[in-house]
DNA sequence: ACGCTTGTTGAGAACGGTTGTCAAAGATCG
DNA sequence: CGATCTTTGACAACCGTTCTCAACAAGCGT
């Protein structure tokens, strides 16, 4: 239960602290391996999945149902615009929209509200290298 | 390219009609066979996205990476309020989100903007069964 | 009603992301 | 250093979904 710190969980956390955009844990993957830092798929996984779960990392769904990854700026709950194309992120927070959320879960008489909040669009750099 | 009627689409659009939640594909499947309505899953899979594309049914990701789908009501954009144990679902409309997820997208230049916006819940019903 | 054409079906294989397995490796503590 | 006990990694297993392809059946024209 004691969390080591391993070289392949640096490695993997070092990698999302330099990567700023929206990353699959097998893009991680190929990422580490391609610098050297060897580190099985399995373990990349895992890192993840432990990050995740200490909310160092937030977590989100490709629309093809791939897992996204990304070590966010602020910690507190928030949400993304995200490109489809190169993951690349803008942190998003809507106070307006969180209260909308729960007073009309409430309203229904639904308890352990979750909600999902998330932008998906094509950014100006995707969009002029599409353009060319 | 014609889009024939065959016993099977009309088998699984008939199912939908009767259910008011959101459903996977194999739980339609089971229904369907349940039924006597023999249908393949591949079928069931097929008429599914044929039915979302053409916007007949709405699809949404389950937490585990799942896609639920249903007939929803109101055929115009709006988001749904699901509890995420039996699928009852509300469906619900937020004209305020719309105009705030629009605005914030095209304030950072991203085009071709989507948004996804879903509200996960346990209902009064499945709180209810789980406390005896 | 009868073929013909062409989209559709279904069983099973293939796929792709993710998780499980388990022996070997290594981090931490005394 | 040694014992302990988590972590690793190669590979298999999983699971939802899609593909394959020969058999089948809608719908159209006659």
């Amino acid at each position: 239960m004691a969390a080591r710190m391993t070289r392949q969980r640096t490695a993997v956390v070092e990698a999302l602290d330099e990567l700023a955009d929206f990353r699959s844990a097998q893009q991680l993957h190929e990422t580490l391996r391609a610098r050297g830092e060897s580190v099985g798929l399995a373990t990349v996984y895992r890192a993840l999945q432990a990050l995740a779960d200490a909310s160092e990392v937030d977590v989100l769904r490709a629309e093809d149902g791939e897992s996204l990854y990304r070590r966010c700026a602020r910690r507190e709950h928030h949400h993304h615009l995200v490109c489809r194309h190169c993951g690349s992120t803008v942190e998003i927070d809507g106070p307006t929209v969180e209260a909308w959320a729960s007073k009309v879960a409430a309203a229904q008489g639904f308890d352990d509200i979750e909600h999902t909040i998330e932008l998906w669009g094509t950014c100006a750099d995707c969009r002029a290298a599409s353009v060319s």
